[in-house]
DNA sequence: CGGAAGATCCACT
DNA sequence: GTGGATCTTCCGA
């Protein structure tokens, strides 16, 4: 991967600055890099998720609570907000719109582009992995890139972990569907804010059908 | 201070 | 398709 490489530049900070339903959608197709003894981890982002903040039954922001968990969410977009679910996985969201709002983007799923070597020693994974099986799904993402709640709060514009610009992907293909998971979050649990790469294989389960 | 719930994943049936 | 693993966070008492 040569420097000049224009997918591995960084995007600008206003990029963030923006409602999480927007970055969402634009933030597919986008290289998540991670940098690790020595070497160099790079997905492909194929599955978002927006948490809207306050008004979003399903974030943990919902109401405006702000705790030593969540303060995070609440700061200036362009940064991680790393959180521990059931226990054992992690979760990696990018922080987005201005300080004080708490929108955010939950990563769910990528697709190695370099490295997929050194993710799959980090999923300890028994049987050779699938499509989908190194990085289709939220903690499989964050096992893969070995990101844990250490990098809460990293700014994602330098290493050891950064957002590129990737190879952007056209509205044409990006199809939009309800969350997962989120059933107890009432009218929210039916909002379409879940977004994914048409027709990518490595994209978490249930299968999104919705254009958008 | 206790308890319940949770933006999940894996192995096995 | 099911159950078990595993623990932080938050709220109510």
């Amino acid at each position: 991967m040569s420097a000049t490489d224009p997918r591995f530049k960084t995007l600008e900070e206003s990029y963030y600055l923006r409602p999480a339903e927007e970055v969402a959608a634009d933030l597919l197709g986008r290289f998540l890099v991670r940098r690790i003894r020595g070497r160099e981890l790079v997905l492909r982002i194929v599955e978002t998720e927006a948490y809207l903040g306050a008004r979003d039954r399903a974030s943990h922001a919902w109401g405006g609570r702000r705790t030593r968990r969540t303060e995070t969410l609440f700061r200036r977009g362009g940064c991680a907000y790393v959180y521990l679910i059931y226990g054992i996985h992690n979760c990696l969201n990018v922080v987005t719109g201005i300080a004080g709002e708490a929108g955010a983007v939950l990563l769910r799923a990528g697709e190695a582009v370099q490295g997929a070597e050194s993710m799959q020693r980090h999923r300890k994974l028994v049987r050779t992995p699938g499509s989908g099986d190194l990085a289709g799904g939220p903690g499989k993402l964050c096992q893969a890139l070995a990101v844990t709640r250490k990098h809460d709060a990293h700014l994602l514009s330098r290493p050891p972990l950064l957002v590129t610009r990737g190879e952007p992907v056209s509205t044409a293909d990006v199809v939009r569907g309800p969350r997962v998971g989120i059933g107890y979050a009432g009218a929210a649990a039916g909002w379409p804010l879940r977004f994914a790469i048409r027709g990518n294989a490595h994209v978490s389960r249930p299968r999104l059908k919705t254009a958008g």
